[in-house]
RNA sequence: GUGCCCGUAGCUCAGCUGGAUAGAGCGUCGGUCUCCGAAGCCGAAGGUCUCGAGUUCGAAUCUCGACGGGCACACCA
């Protein structure tokens, strides 16, 4: 990587300077900062630049120029080193960077990497290998899912994506809360009405889910079964048909989320825990490593030791488990699966429960800090800018179903995956219609299929347009094929330094620009990965097709000069590539027509 | 009241471990197709980076405080 070698120069011109005793009372031949290469956000200030000399000013007792200018000899030096044209120059500026003026060696090997290592371009060995669970969506099996759960479920799927392409062994987990009272709750509803539904007279329970929700999925019941049922008292009525309405839900979710373009490894069902004694053994855990007392009847973690607010029950009073008990049971059984990290996405209204479940962790002798959560902040939803409240009790809620027939898939996935977790989203439907046609995930897939189209055209015949005559195709099939071996040759990137040699300054510029870009997608992905904010790979895959639409305004491909539109067809053909690459991390189709 | 998150253009959001003149999209106004896809490109307008202190050569970025918004504070799940 470019930044890489450049920053290796630095490091090395800082060595060299403090031998030759220029940096004042820095003894240590180690850069005590980080050296970083930057691109500047003026063009004018060169290809990158390193503005390590402002940081070493108060440590050299030195004005970060005269530091710039002492590491600036050592450069020349050095100089000789490095391929040939990789660097062209460099300046010393103030107040004290280095301004880097790339030459081609670098660029062009740039192109070739992407070309020569294709659909694994940008793939990277951050994880390791390490086996990572990613845990998202687990909505209740109790009605459809929102467009929260439409927040939660694309970023889930794109941090494991981005971290499956960063060298992580990824498993994705749905977590399936089908046992206790929420779905008990779920069974006297749907009994109730299915009374209804057949004619028979039922109280609806007050607390319960609203009945519109559940109403659709109980008439599949209905239709299906008729009134064979109606005469099952309810505590048998009750959980035949909220088991029968849990399954027709469930299935809707796999299917909305399976059109999301999202898949789990596994669906996890808490019922097992109880089944397997997972929760019985749990207790058993905690009491073997102490943190735990009896109160009034309950069951107990001393939390406030393990960095909670205040201690938390396990088990009630007349004997049930908690939720935490249950989820303590669950990530215990994450950790026995030997997982080197376990990220769980939550809704940010849990965050109250994440000190909890850590603490559960720590107390049962793990390291919580294998445990991550992610907190994905709220989606506000509006239509004509009217406010819609996500309430559950009201029944306001627009449903995923919805948002993802009226945007649709790829722009849905977009616009959820853009923005970091910790924003908030306000998302308003009219908008995301109307604007459906300008969507930045439309942008990227028309530079993607502009690629597509270029490299279609180069081997079609063409109309002149003075002269009616049609002119020939200027390359075949064969050629083609010729050609995109050459250009993932390593060896022969040179054939790349016509981009670069024509008179044209904005066309070399845009080219560049391009080229750099291509040359940062590595990079970027660690850094993504890093952070974990797969939403950087869906802006870089915007500027990228904006690098391209650039240069493709100022230049055309197919040219008069064979080699000149050989270089330029490797640099689309690589752009392709590249833009490929990251929509398929966000999850986004890369279409060759639109 | 306590804790967590957020506050950048009219709206939606970027801004990398502090760096050169704070950037995109949408919307508004104007320009641009005899030429590989105009779903594009170019330009204009739009900012006290909520406010106030501090740290330092230098702050949208770090620290503290204020204000504003959201969320959470169960022997619910």
């Amino acid at each position: 990587m470019i930044k890489d070698n450049l920053s290796s120069l630095v490091e090395r011109a800082f060595e060299e300077a403090v031998k030759a005793n220029e940096l004042g009372p820095i003894e240590d031949p180690k850069c005590p900062v980080p050296i970083v290469i930057e691109e500047p956000k003026n063009p004018e200030h060169g290809d990158l630049a390193c503005g390590v000399s402002l940081k070493l000013a108060g440590l050299a007792r030195m004005s970060p120029l005269k530091i710039a200018e002492a590491l600036g000899r050592q450069i020349d030096f050095l100089l000789p080193s490095l391929p040939h044209d990789s660097l062209r120059r460099f300046d010393i500026v103030a107040p004290g960077f280095i301004n880097f003026q790339l030459g081609t060696a670098w660029l062009n090997q740039a192109i070739a990497q992407v070309i020569h290592q294709g659909d694994d371009y940008g793939r990277a060995h951050l994880g390791d290998g390490k086996k990572v669970l990613v845990e998202y969506v687990s909505a209740n099996p109790t009605g459809e899912l929102h467009i929260g759960h439409g927040r939660n479920a694309v970023f889930g799927s794109c941090l494991s994506n981005l971290l499956s392409y960063a060298g992580y062994k990824v498993d994705q987990e749905f977590y399936i809360n089908d046992y206790g009272e929420q779905i008990n709750q779920l069974g006297r509803c749907c009994f109730a009405l299915y009374l209804k539904q057949n004619g028979r007279e039922a109280d609806y329970p007050q607390e319960g889910y609203p009945e519109e929700y559940l109403s659709d999925f109980v008439q599949q019941v209905t239709d299906q079964y008729k009134d064979q049922y109606v005469d099952l008292p309810i505590d048998q009525g009750g959980p035949l048909i909220g088991g029968l309405v849990k399954d027709i839900i469930l299935q809707n979710q796999k299917d909305l989320l399976e059109r999301l373009g999202i898949t789990f490894d596994t669906w996890f069902s808490e019922t097992t825990l109880h089944k397997n004694g997972e929760v019985e053994s749990v207790f058993r855990e905690f009491e073997k490593h102490g943190h735990t007392f009896e109160n009034e009847g309950a069951y107990w973690l001393r939390a406030t030791e393990l960095g909670d607010e205040r201690d938390r029950v396990l088990r009630k009073q007349g004997g049930a488990t908690t939720y935490l008990a249950n989820d303590s049971a669950y990530h215990l059984g994450k950790y026995r699966r030997g997982y080197d990290l376990m990220i769980n996405i939550w809704g940010a209204d849990h965050h109250g429960q994440v000190p909890g479940l850590k603490g559960a962790m720590k107390a049962l002798g793990q390291d919580a800090d294998k445990l991550q959560v992610i907190l994905t902040q709220i989606v506000n939803l509006s239509r004509d800018g009217q406010i819609v409240r996500m309430s559950k009790r009201k029944g306001t809620v627009v449903m995923l179903s919805e948002v993802v027939d009226e945007v649709g898939r790829d722009a849905v996935r977009y616009y959820l995956a853009e923005s970091n977790p910790q924003n908030s989203i306000n998302f308003d439907l009219e908008i995301a219609k109307k604007s459906s046609k300008e969507n930045p995930a439309f942008y990227i897939q028309y530079a993607h299929a502009r690629c597509c189209s270029i490299l279609r055209r180069a081997l079609e015949e063409s109309l002149d347009t003075e002269s009616q005559n049609i002119n020939p195709p200027i390359f075949s099939a064969k050629d083609m094929t010729e050609m995109q071996k050459s250009w993932g040759d390593l060896a022969q990137s040179a054939q790349f330094d016509d981009l670069y040699d024509k008179q044209d300054n904005q066309i070399v510029f845009h080219q560049k620009a391009l080229v750099k870009r291509l040359e940062a997608f590595p990079a970027e992905v660690i850094e993504a990965a890093r952070l974990m904010l797969p939403g950087r790979i869906a802006r870089y895959a915007y500027d990228l097709a904006n690098d391209l639409q650039k240069f493709y305004e100022v230049s055309r491909v197919m040219t008069d000069d064979l080699s000149v539109s050989k270089a330029r067809l490797g640099l689309i053909f690589a752009t392709r590539q590249v833009l490929a690459n990251a929509l398929g991390i966000i999850g986004v189709s890369a279409p060759e027509r639109m």
